[in-house]
DNA sequence: TGCGATTTGTTTATTGGTTGAATTATTTGG
DNA sequence: CCAAATAATTCAACCAATAAACAAATCGCA
């Protein structure tokens, strides 16, 4: 998590974006620490002077980011630290999903706490647009309560679909949604900001809060197949928001025919109906030992669109959520040796292949991370007033 | 261009940041207007006031990055503004290639003009690294003197290969390469800092300053086949350095066998050989229209890697660049064909296809933009002295 | 020819923010 | 109970940007 806020772009500086790029770094120093730190701590740590980490940590405290522990952790000689830590009664933030046969909401404090999760199960693609937000909305006030009426920051949606930057769901097959301003929607019934993004964008940046490295591909595994990318620790979502699109990677230009028109797309073979009908099951959940070597062909079709991932990007990990979480045990070899096969470096550095951390609320996790990596990517903003609920 | 220098990471911002952005957003609004700018107008540009701009522009010109123009040119009422233009006496970039069958140098000033170029054919197969750096570097030298001994800021090298960023080459299959530390080589008898890169790499960056979108894929078709990958305005480099390996994505998993181990790879198809062999010619040039159908084979199986590429990365622009640009009539129909077929979005917004602006030159001359770019990111360091030759 | 309007560029006092050194606060060890 | 050690705060100095006043150079029009 590296603070980016005077970087963008051709913007001037002025000295109150030099406070504002340091108040970013003293908070997310905290954040960043396991353990609660000292104001000194944070002054080595960054390079600041204890006198101005001092100050920063005021602000801080005073706009209720940042609490002061009472029993300071004490070492040795001298003056005790008191310990600082993410204020966990400061700004929350909102997550919802929305998916084929659920949605969900939860709201997460500053530490990254899950402070309440609903689910509610139902089959979204009889419902419009209006009627789903409504429900999502409904079910998001519950959880928002249900937590103890913390303050938000902001409100984010994980969509299974096209999502322009604006919050605009372009097209959500499954959902069978086109050109729905979600954000919109929301916003007016929540009173907070709200984005929107792809949930495979947003599970990836779950994964980025625990564990983690700086760049890497999470393939999320639901009804279609999507990526959510990661590149020294900055989600890519693409000029439009489109990045990620795996799921009609082409793996036989001569194999079955695909719903989307083209022949032998990635999803055809290792999309979760072609899974389940080659391990002949009907459910994810059956899948064990003796189903595995039905899942050869997903696994090197997987590889070999993954080799063509990490030959582009060169990534060094690969992490497979979704639905091919629970799956990796019987996925990996068949992967992995596609990836030996064809990724051309793969004898200079090896490829870590994992499951993903966080099994199906990824994507909604991540999008209440998103809301609080923005109050601490840019604490200046909120400590101003503004956005504040 | 966009400056960012404060971006970079977990770095405390002190004054002296802010002026190093400032500074880097001063030059760069110069660098990117097409006629000479006044200070008033830069003003108007950043936002930075008239006082602050004139402040910084006095350090560049003291510093010989920035000139005063004579003649400034006049409109309406008023006191005539003075020109600012990049110094073309100031810092250089010495620009170098080492390829199958050539060595080329050449010197571009900061306002990117080529002052002097230098190529030497030769076959490099048989040379040893050493030797064949030796001899670079004399072309270099020579090509120095030549375009007036300027004061250069750094050169950088182009390598068809994979390059670790400290400028040592893992591995350059087509010049029998492996482990060869050409930055410290070069660095040695240039006497200036170098940095090696890929070929593709430095060809889109070449591409990124003439006529550059923001993000767009530039496909490098070489004997192998390499893509540099510009997302946002940067050049994305891979964790490692080794982005963009395209040449071995798999076309058809069962199709013929290629020298890497694998089938059906993507230079089987569209790599040089392959397309001489399809046209049944032993020359590039000897290819025209009536060679064209032939290439049906290799222009698909582009499109559908190129697909890929598009898919994953949600760019707009794809630029063909090194063998392939000459060959873009030829080439054209059949790539766009597989883009709708296989790119989910392709209805949503179009995608752009075109040949390289620069041809045969375009890595060398990327490798030079990479040195004056580096000075025109971060002004601040040159003129404090540091890196002056 | 001359004078006001206009635009460019510079000068000066002010402000915001970091720094470094000195100072205060609070503990452990002898 | 005092010295050593560490944490945190205070305060003068400094750096860089700002705003506003000022100087410079030209045009337009009488």
């Amino acid at each position: 998590m590296t603070a980016r806020i005077l970087a963008s772009s051709a913007a001037p500086v002025r000295q109150s974006s030099v406070r504002a790029h340091n108040l970013a770094l003293a908070l997310q120093t905290v954040a960043n620490s396991a353990n609660p730190l000292s104001r000194a701590s944070i002054s080595a740590a960054t390079g600041l002077t204890r006198a101005t980490v001092s100050a920063l940590v005021d602000d801080l405290i005073a706009g209720g980011l940042l609490t002061e522990l009472d029993p300071p952790p004490r070492t040795g000689a001298g003056r005790p630290a008191a310990g600082l830590a993410l204020a966990s009664e400061g700004p929350a933030g909102l997550g919802m999903e929305i998916n084929v046969d659920y949605l969900a909401a939860c709201v997460v404090d500053l530490g990254g706490t899950v402070r309440h999760r609903l689910v509610e199960h139902a089959d979204q693609r009889l419902s419009d647009p209006p009627t789903a937000l409504g429900h999502l909305a409904r079910l998001a006030r519950r959880a928002r309560t249900l937590a103890g009426d913390l303050r938000l920051a902001g409100a984010a949606l994980a969509v299974p679909g096209l999502v322009s930057p604006d919050g605009v769901v372009r097209v959500a097959p499954n959902l069978g949604w086109q050109d729905v301003d979600a954000a919109a929607l929301l916003r007016e019934q929540l009173g907070v900001p709200v984005t929107v993004d792809n949930e495979a964008n947003l599970a990836a940046l779950s994964e980025l809060r625990t564990t983690g490295g700086p760049s890497f591909v999470y393939i999320s595994g639901e009804i279609g197949i999507g990526a959510g990318i990661v590149l020294d620790g900055v989600l890519y979502r693409g000029m439009r928001g489109w990045s990620g699109e795996i799921g009609h990677l082409s793996v036989h230009p001569d194999g079955p025919e695909c719903r989307c028109g083209a022949r032998g797309c990635l999803e055809r073979y290792a999309g979760q109906e072609a899974i389940l009908r080659a391990a002949g099951v009907t459910e994810l959940t059956d899948i064990d030992a003796t189903a595995a070597p039905a899942l050869g062909e997903a696994a090197s079709a997987l590889g070999l669109a993954l080799a063509g991932v990490v030959n582009l990007l060169d990534v060094d990990t690969l992490v497979l959520g979704g639905s091919y979480a629970p799956l990796v045990p019987w996925l990996r070899d068949g992967i992995a040796a596609e990836l030996r096969r064809h990724v051309l470096t793969a004898e200079l550095a090896p490829i870590t292949l994992r499951a993903a951390a966080l099994g199906a609320d990824a994507a909604m996790r991540g999008a209440a991370d998103a809301v609080i990596r923005s109050v601490l990517e840019d604490p200046a903003t909120w400590l101003s007033g503004a956005g504040r609920t």
